[in-house]
DNA sequence: TTAATAATATACCGTTTGGTATATTTTTGT
DNA sequence: ACAAAAATATACCAAACGGTATATTATTAA
């Protein structure tokens, strides 16, 4: 059975995670998350240790359903070089999909945490180093099926797409313009029909 | 002559502008900012008229020191495709350069006055379209020399170019990893020789 | 050198900060 | 329905916040 506290956590975390992500961490005082819960400070500090644990839980949970749905639009093909497309297919509409999560969580606390908080800091690392990861080994994959060329370095390649992305999502959010991460996906998926493909 | 208001305002930008620019307007407190400068708040409030005029003069200071040096690099040559290659060449060394203004200034004050300080974000709107624009003559200027392909669209290459070399930084800061930059320059270059150059 | 003025230091303001001890309420298993 | 336990609300803390009025010191032009 799902205690109330459990419950209430998940509430927490959901109504918290976009207003942390939106504002960082110094910037959002916990008034803030008490106003927007309608909880008292008693409920939340008895959930969360401080603000910095309900900082970190807040991000993890933005992650993990960004993640969630990354993973679920790649699921809509088995090839390696279609889950490729399907990559820059998703990212052509992340800045109305991330909006939702109050920004882009990597750059938001990626910028945020650099020199402030160490921990945070490392799980935006870790993150970033998980997806290219992915990335490297749906092109390793690729390679094994003999639909990318056998010469293609995988964590390479994953490091490019990546940094790409990031540029993308941030001149889409610095300019409000989506033409950055349209254009970019355009600029990506030529690389992978001319670098890539055998 | 320059009073000494002149000369403690120029003391007081210059020692405040990385601290703003390294941990965002909110995390700067303004006893940070006394105790770095070893000034009080009477000295500071005299010549400013507060935190957030203050945060917007160090940003300007900041990005004028930037933009100088970019500009004096690119003055090694007067052909239009030299320059650039001029501006990767710069880019490469972009982090341990970045790291005396408190890192770039675009990214860090972009990411950190969005949805936050609509005035700071205004400017950092304004030195991004003013560098495209920059960008964007280079090429067309290459385009009547000459030496580059006429059907280039100049302000379409210098977004690519802009977003390309964010995205590089945002990741080498936020990984600690200059691979990013010298990658992304790489492949910039790439660009030029194969896209671009006639 | 001096008087006027400009610049900086000091001391203080009300408000908000993150956090906690305790009282009260609500959920829980019986 | 009830007592025990868990969860939340209330009231409060010292410290720090941005900002200001005023006193003091340093600069300036004569």
């Amino acid at each position: 059975m799902t205690s109330k506290a459990e419950i209430t956590s998940q509430f927490i975390l959901e109504t918290v995670a976009p207003i942390f992500n939106k504002y960082g961490y110094a910037a959002t005082s916990m008034s803030d998350l008490t106003t927007a819960t309608g909880l008292t400070k008693g409920a939340i500090y008895g959930n969360f240790k401080n603000k910095e644990e309900l900082a970190v839980a807040a991000y993890k949970y933005t992650v993990k359903k960004l993640l969630q749905g990354v993973a679920s639009h790649l699921s809509l093909s088995d090839s390696p070089i279609q889950k490729l497309f399907l990559i820059t297919d998703f990212y052509r509409n992340y800045y109305s999909y991330s909006k939702q999560f109050g920004g882009c969580p990597l750059i938001n606390v990626g910028v945020d945490a650099n020199n402030q908080n160490p921990l945070l800091l490392k799980k935006v690392r870790a993150v970033i180093e998980r997806i290219q990861n992915d990335v490297a080994e749906i092109v390793r994959n690729g390679i094994d099926a003999g639909e990318i060329k056998p010469d293609i370095n995988p964590m390479h390649f994953a490091k490019r797409l990546d940094s790409m992305i990031q540029g993308a999502v941030f001149m889409a959010y610095t300019m409000d313009d989506e033409f950055y991460l349209k254009d970019t996906m355009v600029q990506i998926d030529q690389m992978i029909h001319n670098e890539l493909k055998l």
